[in-house]
DNA sequence: GCCGTTTTCGGCCCGACTGTTTTCAGTCG
């Protein structure tokens, strides 16, 4: 079982006692062991068979251990059953709602018998919610908002969930001694900020044996079909996997028509059209001939185009680009120098600056950025100007012990509801990196919104503006803002777009980078890391860069420390 | 339920907004 699917369960647990009203602080306790479970590097099969102990890792006890365990050896355990048993199922969905935490959907359970987000949408759409003592017509409207935000989403998950899921199939199929090539397809290998089902693409002589030994993974909850071209299976996460056979003749072929996009495939097999050709799984034909499909390079290379990197595929004009020979050389995860985001145990981070820079050398960076949260951030412990100063103090004594890191202090500096910045200009004057954002005051009029963006970036002391959009797949809608006018301020004041790379954020997501760069915009990528196993998220984040089309030349942290600190002083 | 000890139990995440009320409960981050 993957560590993700212990957090996902510990999460229920969590969820299950607020519904009841349990002691919060043994919620929050759970909620943190399935953090670390979720963020964690180990994995917790492996930590059992190394003989290793849970309680080593941090939130996790005696009493967390044991259960980890049990799930581990039985898909579950006793005291989830029990609250299980305790509570409809649904509730936890409709806690899920934004608007709606544990007294709400208990009140609406009680009052009203709803059980389930289709009851909560019945029982909203009839008018009944704002009847409900403590409801009103606003929170009746708010409700169905959210629900229409839960459905857009729940059938895919973030990227960053299946990457866990793959590297658990990754394992199993590397077992298999009949499958002798595969290849994951599909918008995870474009690198999608969430995945709705994993195509994997299987080089097998005798197919029977292989979806037999295929079917033999523990992950499996159901086969939903088979076949002699595909085996479908459902995973006990609820991810749907389509494996599909090929032969060798058609290998490229298969991988470029399963990776998609749709428009990307209708828009190159409309070239293969202008010939006369005929381009689907199975090749590049002309009539009977096959005149390509071992590899996707041939069957681009016969249609007159570069090989178009996956992240691409989404019929953006890569196709035209290729033709003309004008792809981008994409940014690379190996280009990465630093990292302008992260936070320590002085917010909301689990580990301590030093930890946090010995882990950044670990990757071989350049820099780190310390950003921890400033006071509006309450619930975070946010600094307050003297304690940020002290915090710098401490930052700049762990980078003078750094030989080849420098350890920057910074701030992630909250803008108040008037755009003023939850700081003094004159503390943040003193740090090496001030990004700025936006946690609270969500909803302003887009007007306010925007002015209050502006003041912002136009106060001459942020160097960048992160996660922009404030969202949180699945679960946030993005700021109402006027996004031209404020990435047309970035670029003239020199400030800086972040991509932050928490994966349930992606923030700026691709399109905007798109958009945001033809107007010469710059970006900096950010993991955001709130531990040190966090800052391994920049590949998620590298992603959404790359689906943006940018360059190393667009991106800061791939500069050298030198020049980031040329650049810094001139700024 | 975890943590860090003053090693056996007290502290842990708190401030502000929203929508509902008429003084505040619930939610959020």
């Amino acid at each position: 079982m993957e560590n993700s699917r212990v957090a996902d369960l510990l999460d229920e647990i969590a969820d299950l006692l607020e519904l009841k009203g349990a002691n919060e602080f043994r919620i929050r306790s759970y909620q943190a062991a399935s953090r670390t479970v979720r963020s964690t590097s180990r994995r917790l099969q492996d930590m059992i068979e190394q003989g290793e102990s849970f309680e080593t890792l941090p939130n996790v006890g005696v009493s967390t251990a044991g259960k980890i365990r049990e799930i581990l050896d039985t898909g579950t355990c006793k005291r989830l059953e029990e609250l299980r048993a305790e509570w409809p199922q649904g509730l936890i969905q409709v806690m899920g709602v934004e608007g709606i935490g544990p007294r709400k959907a208990m009140k609406l359970y009680q009052e009203l018998g709803v059980q389930s987000l289709e009851e909560l949408q019945q029982a909203a759409a009839a008018g009944r919610i704002q009847e409900v003592e403590g409801f009103g017509e606003k929170s009746q409207r708010q409700i169905l908002r959210g629900i229409q935000t839960l459905s857009g989403t729940s059938d895919r998950i973030l990227y960053s969930e299946a990457v866990q899921q793959v590297e658990s199939l990754r394992r199993h199929l590397a077992e298999l001694d009949t499958v002798k090539q595969w290849e994951i397809a599909g918008s995870y290998r474009r690198g999608r900020e969430t995945v709705g089902d994993l195509d994997v693409l299987v080089l097998a002589e005798d197919r029977m044996r292989a979806a037999t030994q295929l079917s033999s993974h523990k992950e499996i909850a159901a086969v939903i079909s088979q076949g002699s071209e595909k085996l479908s299976v459902r995973l006990q996460s609820g991810l749907q996997v389509d494996f599909r056979f090929c032969d060798a003749a058609n290998w490229g072929a298969a991988v470029f028509y399963f990776t998609g996009s749709k428009d990307h495939n209708i828009a190159v097999r409309r070239i293969a059209q202008e010939h006369d050709w005929k381009l689907n799984e199975y090749g590049l034909f002309s009539g009977e001939d096959r005149m390509a499909g071992k590899t996707e390079q041939e069957v681009y290379a016969a249609l007159g185009l570069q090989w178009i990197p996956p992240e691409l595929r989404e019929d953006r004009g890569e196709v035209e680009a290729a033709r003309q020979g004008t792809l981008p050389v994409l940014v690379d995860l190996d280009d990465i120098r630093g990292d302008f985001q992260s936070h320590t145990v002085a917010s909301d981070g689990s580990h301590t600056v030093q930890q946090m820079a010995d882990a950044a050398r670990k990757r071989g960076y350049s820099y780190l950025a310390i950003t921890d949260h400033s006071k509006r951030v309450a619930m975070a412990q946010g600094l307050d100007d003297d304690r940020c100063l002290r915090h710098a103090d401490e930052i700049r004594s762990v980078d003078a012990q750094m030989e080849d890191l420098w350890v920057m202090a910074g701030i992630e500096v909250d803008i108040l509801q008037s755009g003023t910045l939850d700081l003094k200009h004159k503390t943040l004057e003193q740090l090496d990196w001030v990004v700025g954002s936006i946690h609270y005051d969500r909803r302003l009029s887009e007007d306010k919104m925007t002015d209050r963006l502006l003041a912002a970036i136009e106060s001459g002391v942020i160097h960048c503006l992160a996660h922009p959009l404030g969202r949180i797949i699945g679960r946030r809608e993005p700021l109402l803002f006027d996004t031209a006018r404020v990435f047309e301020s970035c670029v003239n004041n020199g400030v800086f777009l972040e991509i932050n790379a928490q994966p349930d954020r992606l923030d700026l997501p691709d399109t905007y980078c798109q958009d945001a760069r033809s107007m010469g915009a710059m970006f900096t990528l950010g993991s955001d890391a709130h531990s040190v196993g966090g800052l391994g998220w920049m590949g998620v984040g590298i992603n959404v860069a790359r689906r943006a089309w940018l360059q190393k030349e667009h991106i800061l942290n791939t500069v050298s420390v030198s020049t980031l600190r040329q650049q810094l002083e001139r700024s």
